[in-house]
DNA sequence: CAAACCGGTTTGTATTGCAAACTAGTTTGC
DNA sequence: GCAAACTAGTTTGCAATACAAACCGGTTTG
């Protein structure tokens, strides 16, 4: 097994869970494009339920990868999610992980075993 | 909202749990290098406990991802695990998505808003 | 022949992703 | 002016599941 495609499976099995749902890891994209979203335009653009996305937002917000201010537009509410630094690290790294896996393991079908 | 964005992040949510999962991915990923590969070797290289190894592998199975074969090497049992067509042409599908993530998405801090 | 080992499978548990129900307030229709 | 519908979310309930630990049948070793 080669030296390359050990480290990018080590790097797949220490991925961080928190970034690694689909949901979040929508929820992180989106937000490190921008510099902050409303719940409204999150649950568009990431196709999730309120519910789901309320929830998903609370983990990565206890996890220290978004912030969450609520206020007031007009009379109605507005939560309004922001990723922070933490985030974008968190963010940056899983990518690189895929990164890894994807560029330094090949598609092929034959090899050698073991 | 860009274009390819938006694909990308509907790639992610719509990835395979069967193959998201970094244990199995893991295990396609080496049975995608070679023609099949022994219980004992798996377990090292995906860095898998044995009860663990042997429910994944379970679940690939039931899915189709991958066949066993159980057979005996000497006087000892042995169980062989090899990717089938339909699990490469996963593992080939769920690498796209996280291809087209990394690729179409820019690493950016900056951006406008919605 | 007992203890350790090999090659796994089954079981138990805690987590969690999702949907559905709920809450709280606002606007609209009549 | 008040009931019905809508907005903006949160909480709750449940089914799925990842992992560890216990278990099991057999084999080798001391």
């Amino acid at each position: 097994m080669k030296d390359s495609t050990r480290s990018a499976i080590d790097g797949v099995l220490n991925v961080d869970r928190l970034v690694h749902e689909p949901a979040r890891l929508a929820i992180l994209t989106v937000l490190s494009q921008a510099e902050f979203a409303e719940f409204g335009f999150l649950e568009m653009a990431c196709r999730l339920s309120k519910g789901n996305l309320s929830s998903h937002l609370s983990k990565l917000e206890a996890g220290g990868l978004v912030t969450i201010e609520k206020r007031f537009e007009g009379k109605r509410p507005q939560t309004r999610a922001a990723i922070t630094e933490s985030g974008r690290a968190a963010l940056a790294n899983y990518r690189e992980h895929l990164k890894a896996l994807i560029s330094e393991v090949p598609t092929g079908a034959e090899g050698d075993q073991q």
